[in-house]
DNA sequence: TGCGTCACG
DNA sequence: ACGTACGTGACGCAT
């Protein structure tokens, strides 16, 4: 058997593009180069030598404007232009194939579809070939033959046809893919089949008739609507079937057999690799070179080894994600000429004789907090890289470190320090690199901040919050174990009883609390009809079961069933066990994760307390305030509104908010034009949830599903309100299109977002983009104007020397504990920084409440 | 590890 | 013809 690997390098590399194009900014080296495909495509390269090991194999590419035949030039032309940051990586890809010792193709005038389709044939006559076509192009599966099987790429993974398992799927022979592309077209490829014909229909029709031949001549035996649609579009039915048809005689000056693969040029490989910045792939390919930069430090043996400088890059390395209870492995220290380790039992003596010369860090609340638990300060850190690669590449990554290792540490130390399976000179090594990259690359950093006009949201945004979050975080909240231990004991209670009682219901145990079984049960043991689209799995979630809770009567138990041990697992029994032996929970802060610009809470999450439902919200009931003082809680009304009226500049809905009026109400009003007074409950959150729509980028079909309403009636509402606020329509159409103008979109303090989703070519993908475009400046601005009042709040309250502290964020709400005696002082003190923090075209208000814990601050 | 589900703003 | 509201974190299940 000779094993031969036809691989779609064209198909390879849109797909790699656009399966991480999609979600968020595209991978580049720090040349600027954009390396996103290349990446896929190694990858799939690799795993398919891994996987296959050929003895054959080539990589068949499109060149040029290559068109199969000269008359369907206009068809073909008509394609979606590649994308300039695609474009720039197809060449490379090749070099990496030469480099790897893999063959490539590419014949002007012919598509890759038409070299693998003459090499299939080639080997199609001679059955000592076992051939493996390579795609996630549907077109090529008309190749599929006795000698050669195809391997079909999907977004996750991939499905093996052979002749046979083709036949089982689709009821017809591999070649029959052509006659199913004639009647149903390909939109992507500008095959345009028979119109108002799919692919469910043309299945069907290639089934019962056996070819587009076999459609036409029985065309009388069709009925209806289907065969008009047939007859109309006859012509263009078989002139798809010749654009379907992939053509199998391009002359190729070489042969099968001189496809061989003979592995790789491991120096040429290495190369290309270093110049992409691919160093997990380095790694492989010659592990013993990886290390970039041998690096001399010293290792510190007490603190006067260090010489004398006036300021420091550092880093500290612990051993576990939650930082509250890790322990200290060690700290990196670098001065611009010298570099040191420090090993964990000096870390303390080092930071307090430096504590003001430690400037330059990454992932500075962390060694902030780090330092405190050794009862020591940081107290002069002004530039956190974690932070200003966040702001410069928004990126989606949560640990920025792995950034880190893309310029200038292989990833190898990432990966194996933070996971602790690193020997000890290693580890040395890598801390002591992590502080002198910093180091290096801070000013070029700063650089770009400024050129982007960032410098205020790097320094008196972020950089400030930092502090802030550090103290809120170490502050921590106190949690009344009882009242969590008690709440343990009733739902546990209540659990069981409604288990009991669902079984009694079912006559059978299964586990409620898989969606799988319990869908099973429902729709399938009891028979009640599913309420929702058909699909291939049932959901239950409570969209779908508020649906039936009506008619049968096992369907509330089952609700009341999820909500209870929703609260028991995610909440009651979890939170316990995050209370530390000074009686609280200290959450963590992400800075740098969200593409908005919002903070996260981790370790516990405590931004999703529950607060809608009376049952879960009596959780809060635990968070309690310390001695001698209350729980306050002040949250921003209606800010993402107030920033849509400010940025719209839509004159009616500022006028409502210079008025203070409600707003719901006031939209409710003008979308039904009936007077103020008038407007009944239902019509009022009808109107909210309008809103919510508008500040999402809302369809019709999606208001409809959410209220329960047609997606007539849902457009309509939509309409209405563009009509009674109309430079919120034009905010919406102008911010779309300076989003697709310039690939991103920013806040008021010059957040940035980059919107790849745009230039994708599937529809979907790129709606979502508009939507992410719509919203990002709301959410975003919002988010920007908590963090500046979260500032203004801790500077004020430090300057009062306050003993009054801020201890959590959720979103436009922030819970201080406030000394009994310090209330009123307090009070004005957080109206006046929250209100205060920006102007608007409208004022920002300000709820404020109080309690002896959360749930009655509220 | 990915999916379905559900808690929050 | 298709899929459908932004941003998160965490759980249990199934693989």
């Amino acid at each position: 058997m000779r094993k031969v690997i036809l691989i779609d390098g064209n198909n390879l590399m849109f797909r790699s593009y656009f399966a991480t194009a999609y979600s968020g900014s595209i991978m580049r080296n720090s040349k600027g180069q954009a390396t996103n495909a290349l990446y896929g495509f190694v990858s799939m390269i690799n795993k398919i030598i891994d996987e296959e090991n050929p003895q054959y194999m080539v990589v068949a590419f499109d060149i040029g404007k290559n068109f199969r035949h000269e008359k369907y030039k206009d068809y073909k032309a008509g394609r979606n232009e590649t994308p300039d940051d695609l474009k720039s990586q197809m060449p490379i890809a090749r070099k990496i194939l030469d480099a790897m010792g893999i063959k490539h193709l590419e014949v002007e005038g012919f598509e890759a579809d038409d070299i693998i389709g003459t090499l299939a044939r080639e080997a199609d006559l001679d059955p000592e070939y076992d051939g493996l076509i390579v795609s996630s192009d549907h077109d090529l599966m008309q190749l599929i033959s006795p000698v050669v099987s195809m391997k079909m790429l999907k977004p996750k993974d991939s499905i093996y046809y052979t002749v046979d398992s083709f036949r089982e799927e689709y009821g017809f022979d591999p070649i029959k893919i052509i006659d199913l592309k004639a009647l149903m077209g390909d939109a992507s490829d500008n095959i345009p089949g028979v119109k108002g014909i799919g692919e469910k229909t043309a299945r069907s029709l290639i089934q019962e008739y056996g070819s587009l031949n076999g459609v036409y001549e029985n065309i009388d035996s069709i009925k209806g609507k289907m065969k008009e649609k047939l007859e109309l579009d006859k012509e263009n039915a078989y002139f798809s079937f010749e654009l379907a048809t992939i053509y199998r005689e391009v002359p190729l000056e070489v042969e099968l057999s001189e496809l061989t693969y003979e592995g790789a040029d491991f120096k040429a490989l290495k190369e290309l690799f270093q110049e992409l910045e691919f160093h997990s792939f380095l790694k492989n390919v010659d592990f013993k070179n990886v290390k970039q930069e041998k690096c001399d430090f010293i290792t510190v043996e007490k603190v006067e080894d260090i010489k004398d400088a006036l300021e420091f890059s550092y880093f500290i390395e612990a051993d576990k994600e939650n930082y509250h209870y890790a322990n200290i492995l060690g700290m990196g220290m670098y001065d611009g000429e010298n570099l040191y380790y420090i090993p964990k039992e000096l870390v303390g003596d080092v930071i307090r004789k430096y504590a003001l010369r430690l400037r330059y860090t990454y992932a500075l609340k962390k060694n902030i907090v780090l330092a405190r638990r050794m009862g020591l300060d940081i107290l002069n850190s002004d530039f956190d890289m974690m932070i200003a690669y966040y702001l410069l590449e928004n990126t989606t990554k949560d640990d920025l470190a792995l950034k880190m290792s893309d310029e200038g540490i292989s990833a190898y130390y990432y990966e194996n320090i933070v996971k602790g399976k690193v020997g000890e000179d290693e580890f040395r090594e890598g801390i002591t690199l992590k502080a002198k990259f910093i180091f290096d690359k801070k000013d070029e950093l700063l650089e770009k901040i400024s050129t982007n006009e960032m410098s205020m949201l790097f320094n008196e945004i972020e950089m400030s919050l930092v502090r802030v979050l550090a103290e809120m975080e170490i502050t921590g909240i106190r949690v009344d174990r009882e009242v969590l231990l008690s709440m343990q004991s009733v739902l546990r209670n209540k659990i069981l009883e409604l288990e009991n009682r669902i079984y009694d219901l079912t006559q059978e145990k299964f586990n409620i609390g898989s969606p799988k079984q319990l869908g099973e049960m429902l729709f399938v043991k009891m028979g009640i009809p599913y309420p929702g689209k058909k699909g291939a799995t049932y959901s239950t979630d409570v969209s779908i079961l508020e649906k039936l809770v009506a008619d049968y009567p096992i369907v509330k138990p089952i609700l009341e069933y999820r909500t209870l041990s929703k609260l028991y697992n995610t909440y009651v029994e979890p939170l316990e066990g995050f209370i530390k032996e000074d009686g609280k929970i200290h959450t963590i802060y992400k800075q740098t994760l969200t593409r908005t610009g919002r903070l996260s809470s981790v370790l516990p999450n405590l931004q999703n307390i529950p607060s809608h439902e009376e049952e879960g919200r009596l959780i809060k009931k635990a968070f309690v305030s310390e001695d001698d003082s209350l729980l306050l809680s002040a949250d921003y009304s209606q800010i993402e509104l107030r920033i849509l009226a400010s940025i719209s500049g839509d004159e009616v809905m500022i006028d409502a908010f210079l008025h203070d009026e409600d707003i719901h109400k006031r939209v409710a009003a003008d979308i039904h034009g009936i007077p103020f007074e008038d407007v009944t409950k239902e019509q009022r959150s009808t109107a909210k949830a309008v809103i919510f729509g508008i500040v999402y980028g809302i369809s019709g079909f999606g208001l409809g599903e959410n209220l329960n309403i047609s997606v007539k009636d849902a457009k309509m509402f939509i309409e209405k309100y563009y009509e009674m606020y109309p430079k919120v329509k034009e905010y919406m159409d102008n911010i779309k299109m300076s989003a697709y103008n310039d690939g991103c979109v920013k806040t008021l303090y010059n957040r940035i977002r980059y919107i790849d989703e745009l230039k994708s070519p599937v529809y979907m993908v790129r709606t979502g983009g508009e939507r992410i475009a719509l919203n990002t400046p709301i959410q975003g601005t919002g988010a920007d104007i908590m963090k500046i009042a979260m500032v203004k709040l801790y500077n004020e309250l430090c300057r009062r020397n306050l003993k009054s502290k801020i201890i959590l964020q959720v979103h436009d709400e922030v819970i201080l504990n406030v000394l009994e005696e310090e209330l009123e002082e307090v009070k004005k003190i957080v109206r006046a920084s929250m209100e205060g923090a920006a102007s608007l075209k409208v004022p920002l208000k300000v709820e404020v409440e109080t309690g002896k814990d959360w749930y009655s601050a509220k």
